[in-house]
DNA sequence: AAAATAAATTGAACCGGTTCAATTTCCTGT
DNA sequence: ACAGGAAATTGAACCGGTTCAATTTATTTT
């Protein structure tokens, strides 16, 4: 059915070595033949094997990328970047996605291993159980750049200087006189999430001051979920008098939750977001984060790494994190 | 390095395709044996290669899927779909992004066949040029689904009835009494675009009116051709009392450029979209795809197909699109 | 015109699996 | 103890490419 090289080598007469020279432009072959392949191959749409080229080269000139959740505007821009990547140096990309769950990703690296990628970008998810499956990547030195640093491991990383947004935001609000904080953070699996909160919780302390527990949420990812926050917040009696989103999903559902109930942004309490999202029409105050950057930045050092064998030193990129005052944070009557 | 079947035999005094039949679950192996092999496999870590299993029995467990945008929700949403069946089956998959150029695609479709993907589905640009590779699919009986009927294309695909959501709103905004309607359309590659825009004129005319074709754009697909629009029609001294928005993306662009200009809706213009987007929070009159069904139907039938074999009949899946009424319509005063 | 050199082409082995006919080993019944 | 049949194991060919030493052909040189 499907034409082979062996087949192009019946069909012009020549040796199967020879169409496969000519067809990866080696020298050495004269004028003629090569116009004779090239003609053959062209004439009958041979179209090469890349399994079978992956067996013998070694390259098979895919990459993995492992993510959380491509729903997420987050992630979806991200794989956008790697995508355009890829797609520069003739790479395709395999999709996966761990919905957050730490066994999945270790499959879903497996299930690349195996198909032999040439580099993998991994999300990783936090947990405490364990990061063997990244270090065992290390030992067996597969290519790969991670999305935010793991302790202990030595590898290529891109991340964000989420604590460095957390402190940002935090100080916004403390300069415009807000005193009673909340936060909504994201799953416990998420490193951003996490340095955003304890960078929140550190500079509130350098000031005398704590996040209340009651006004501090846990394990948001969805917009459901930041709604479901929102009406928690109109119920209580008392209210922090402003409320840091771990990112502007979650933020949306609060905004929903407070608009549903006629509750207003500043005015009764102030809220902001992390990502700035292309979608957002609210006029959050947010942090914005350079996910497209990142995900071009993931693919050309995961190449670099390809390319450069495997003593190429472990790079570091570490994107800044950005304040984007608008107008959802008011200046509180202290 | 990588340790293969041959390795295991060496290691166990058994023979490769001894070795080869106890992994793949055939029977007629003992047990000592049978135990023998899987134990040294687990011992020793081995991971088999799956571009080599492929090279022989021409299954990749892989699918391509080749989209035009992956940053687009409606696009993610459906891409979680078709990974999540995907991963039901144990397969892995190529994203592929024309990013809305023709060639682009026709590439990625190559790339994905010479990767010997087991099937394909496409989100096919529509253009006046040709549909040849698709055809070529079918005549190479390759597996695939399609996102959308392609004409004369006798194949399995899932779509949306993109012309009776047109309809939808068009005559919710005339039973809402409004007579001057603009339409801001997508890309003329968007079949989805090209239908809705259909159905509106098709209604409109049934009612003795039509759209005025300075209320109509062209070419609108992210958020900021909606701003751009938005503030098209702000600059007008005539305005139609409503616009539809051939997508919720470019709806919230009008939105945000409304918004800032203080122009208010519904007051002052009603406005409504297509998609039914998680992110809105905005209370826009829509229309609801069910995007992530679609991914998950579009892989169904692929799997269908791949397992079902070359006769199996082809698959027409057409998705209803249903009305959204929120509050971004008024009733017009006539 | 023969020898030396350069250029072009080829054949066989290999990549890591799968497959299946052929062979070997193990039981069973007599 | 042995023939016969069933069960277990094996070896070789194959999938479709790449690679490179060896061979063949062409071109120079003397």
């Amino acid at each position: 059915m499907k034409l082979t090289i062996s087949d192009l080598a019946k069909m012009t007469g020549l040796a199967k070595s020879t169409i496969s020279g000519v067809l990866n432009n080696k020298d050495g072959f004269s004028e003629k033949t090569r116009q004779k392949v090239l003609q053959a191959a062209e004439q009958y749409g041979y179209v090469p094997n890349e399994i079978a080229r992956g067996l013998s080269t070694k390259y098979t000139k895919t990459i993995g990328l492992v993510i959380k959740d491509i729903a997420n505007p987050f992630y979806s821009k991200l794989t956008k970047g790697v995508q355009e990547v890829a797609g520069e140096y003739g790479y395709t990309v395999f999709l996966c996605s761990s919905f957050e769950d730490h066994h999945t990703e270790k499959e879903q690296i497996q299930a690349m291993l195996s198909r032999r990628v040439d580099g993998l970008i991994v999300a990783p998810l936090l947990e405490e159980v364990t990061f063997d499956h990244l270090f065992d990547l290390k030992a067996k030195s597969v290519p790969f750049v991670l999305l935010g640093s793991v302790p202990g491991l030595d590898s290529s990383y891109v991340e964000f200087d989420d604590y460095d947004g957390g402190r940002q935001v935090t100080e916004h609000l403390l300069e415009r006189g807000h005193r009673s904080i909340g936060f909504a953070a994201g799953l416990p699996t998420s490193r951003a999430s996490r340095e955003r909160l304890r960078a929140c919780r550190d500079v509130l302390s350098a000031h005398g001051l704590a996040l209340r527990p009651e006004f501090t949420f846990e394990g948001a990812q969805e917009l459901a979920d930041g709604v479901e926050i929102g009406r928690k917040l109109i119920a209580m009696k008392e209210r922090p008098s402003a409320l840091i989103c771990f990112d502007d999903v979650v933020a949306l559902g609060v905004v929903k939750a407070f608009q549903s109930e006629g509750l207003r942004i500043p005015e009764e309490m102030s809220l902001t977001g992390f990502d700035d999202i292309d979608l957002m029409i609210f006029p959050l105050t947010t942090v914005s984060i350079p996910t497209y950057e990142a995900g071009k930045a993931l693919a050309r050092t995961l190449f670099g790494r390809i390319f450069g064998g495997p003593d190429t030193p472990p790079q570091r990129i570490v994107f800044d994190e950005k304040l984007v005052v608008r107008s959802s944070v008011r200046t509180a009557a202290n």
